[in-house]
RNA sequence: GCGGGUGUAGUUCAAUGGUAGAACGCGAGCUUCCCAAGCUUGAGACGUGGGUUCGAUUCCCAUCACCCGCUCCA
């Protein structure tokens, strides 16, 4: 098991080389970033568009039971409204500073009582002092004194040697005052707690020119809504019967407080999501069943097995619609984090906007001659996050002896082929010799059409082969004197195919290039 | 949101209160018959804004961003 500072140092190398070489760079980089945002560059582009494309190939090209949308990103407020996400998450909310618990501002209950407010504390023997302000509501009838044990606590927590007990500690007390009524105080410990904050993790926009309340309209948190309020018009259109999936891939957008981890959390993020409709007796049977083919799904995309861990989320930590719910956890470098969560929504949401609308979404069985509500089971991938662990997954050192007998790092970008931001490098052995240049963009011409090729001349091919081991380029190419015929017919028209991984070359009929490659990229 | 750390070239690092160096990488040229070879040559940086100072990349403050530990993640 690799320390945390091991780790840490491969994710900066990561960092670095995602920078270095084009995959991720950080937005709006010359004015400073945007925190929380991040663009994809050439390579990057390619493996997240890699990543996408097989993901629908595999849930929406090769399925007849699940059909594909793309809604709109702008989202109405009654929509989300309905979902649960406007009503209990734009309250103003205040922090407790003891225990951060985090409370709303408009429950807090009314206390009357002595406010002792302190201006900070100080430890005499180490000279140690902090100004933080700080106050404790002692209920009426009790000991304003008792205010004490609780400061001393708070600003124990702030003694940068834990050996030091908070008892030592001398509180700088600079006023009494009686309240009534007051809600600034936390009534389980009568801790001060922090001012009412707008805490609300959608952004907000307005529609149209005027904004008024009825303009308001929000980006939405997650592609799920759209599917959820399009159901009877892709239903009706789609001629799908029970049970059937509809499938998305697209941006939601969250301001996190914090994003960390690179770009693990982001505030624009992309999902890859299916809302896989059922009757209900079959919901928790197909959450097992999609869990097993989402493991699939990241095994065939180089993400092995054994990287990955499967949380049940327990009783009490599941969103409020869910009654089960796995998450799929990939071991990056940072620590063990969700990739993907397969949860088994009920029929919450078809319910909700069935309400909320006053056009109930039901589902008639003509078999059975009964209508009702659709459950849902929902798979639902994070899109970057995929792209992060393909990049973790797939950077390797390997140390190789050179020609001089020297040790150096060769740096390997491991992905599955068919993940691979370049499928092949196009090289002519030597650029002054003008028949194996003209040689090599004809094999380029060839392979286009097909896939993504990088043709390159310069430096030695030594040279060229590591710069296309370094972005994960699974086969090179290069045009030699034999491809020319000059040491005889039997070679004329074959090409050294190297292999990315093992460095082993192998001669390939040119005309046959596109189907060896091809057959490796399925 | 709290606490700590870091910002110098594409990357990784130096040095400095008074002209900012290197390595690797990148571009051009020569050379080269298969794994980062060599030679010549070129481009390229003090996150941003204030303050102190004759002068700030360096000291101070703020801000932005990133990293680490908590917290949060409907």
């Amino acid at each position: 098991m690799a320390t945390d500072s091991e780790r840490n140092e491969r994710m900066e190398k990561i960092v670095s080389l995602c920078k270095r070489r084009g995959f991720i760079f950080q937005s709006a980089e010359m004015y400073g970033g945007l925190n929380g945002c991040w663009d994809y560059g050439p390579l990057g582009a390619e493996v997240k568009r890699n990543l996408k494309d097989y993901w629908w190939q595999k849930n929406v090209i090769e399925r007849d039971d699940i059909v594909g949308l793309d809604g709109s990103i702008l989202t109405h407020q009654e929509v989300l409204k309905a979902s649960g996400h406007v009503g209990g998450f734009s309250d103003p909310m205040c922090d407790c500073l003891l225990s951060r618990a985090r409370l709303r501002a408009d429950q807090v209950p009314e206390q009357s009582g002595t406010a002792v407010w302190y201006a900070g504390a100080s430890h005499a023997d180490s000279g140690w002092s902090v100004d933080t302000e700080f106050a404790v509501l002692v209920p009426s009838g009790k000991d304003a004194d008792s205010a004490k044990k609780t400061a001393r606590q708070f600003y124990g927590e702030r003694l940068p040697d834990k050996k030091v007990s908070p008892k030592e500690l001398e509180l700088i007390e600079h006023k009494r005052e009686e309240l009534e009524a007051t809600t600034r105080f936390n009534p389980s410990n009568g801790a001060l707690l922090t001012e009412p904050r707008e805490f609300n993790l959608m952004f907000q926009t307005s529609v149209g020119a005027s904004s008024g309340e009825g303009s308001i309209a929000y980006l939405r948190p997650e592609t799920a809504q759209s599917i959820f309020v399009q159901f009877k018009n892709v239903l009706e259109t789609s001629r799908q019967k029970l049970p059937f999936g509809i499938a998305q891939i697209g941006k939601a957008f969250r301001n996190e407080i914090n994003p960390r981890n690179f770009t693990f959390r982001s505030r624009e993020f992309e999902q890859m999501e299916i809302e896989f409709f059922c009757r209900g007796e079959d919901g928790l049977r197909l959450t097992d069943e999609w869990l097993e083919r989402r493991l699939s799904f990241y095994e065939e995309i180089g993400i092995p097995r054994e990287k990955l861990h499967i949380l049940d989320v327990p009783d009490g930590e599941r969103a409020h619609y869910s009654s089960k719910t796995y998450d799929i956890e990939y071991d990056f470098p940072f620590g063990i984090q969700e990739l993907e969560g397969v949860a088994y929504r009920t029929d919450y949401d078809l319910r909700k906007h069935g309400e909320a609308s006053g056009k109930p979404i039901e589902y008639f069985d003509e078999q059975a001659k009964e209508k009702f509500v659709p459950h849902v089971v929902e798979p639902s991938a994070g899109c970057d996050r995929t792209v992060l662990a393909l990049i973790c997954e797939a950077y390797d050192e390997e140390t190789v002896t050179n020609e001089k007998g020297k040790e150096e790092t060769r740096t390997v970008m491991r992905f599955d082929p068919k993940i691979a931001p370049v499928k092949c490098g196009v090289f002519p052995l030597l650029k002054n010799k003008p028949e194996l240049v003209a040689k090599a963009k004809e094999v380029k011409a060839l392979l286009s059409p097909l896939m993504n090729v990088f043709y390159d001349e310069t430096a030695a091919v030594g040279r060229r082969y590591r710069r296309q081991d370094e972005i994960g380029t699974p086969f090179c190419a290069t045009i030699d004197f034999d491809t020319i015929g000059e040491n005889g017919p039997e070679l004329a028209n074959t090409v050294t195919v190297r292999d990315r991984d093992s460095m082993n070359q192998e001669r390939v009929k040119i005309d046959q290039l596109p189907a060896y490659i091809g057959s490796k990229l399925v």
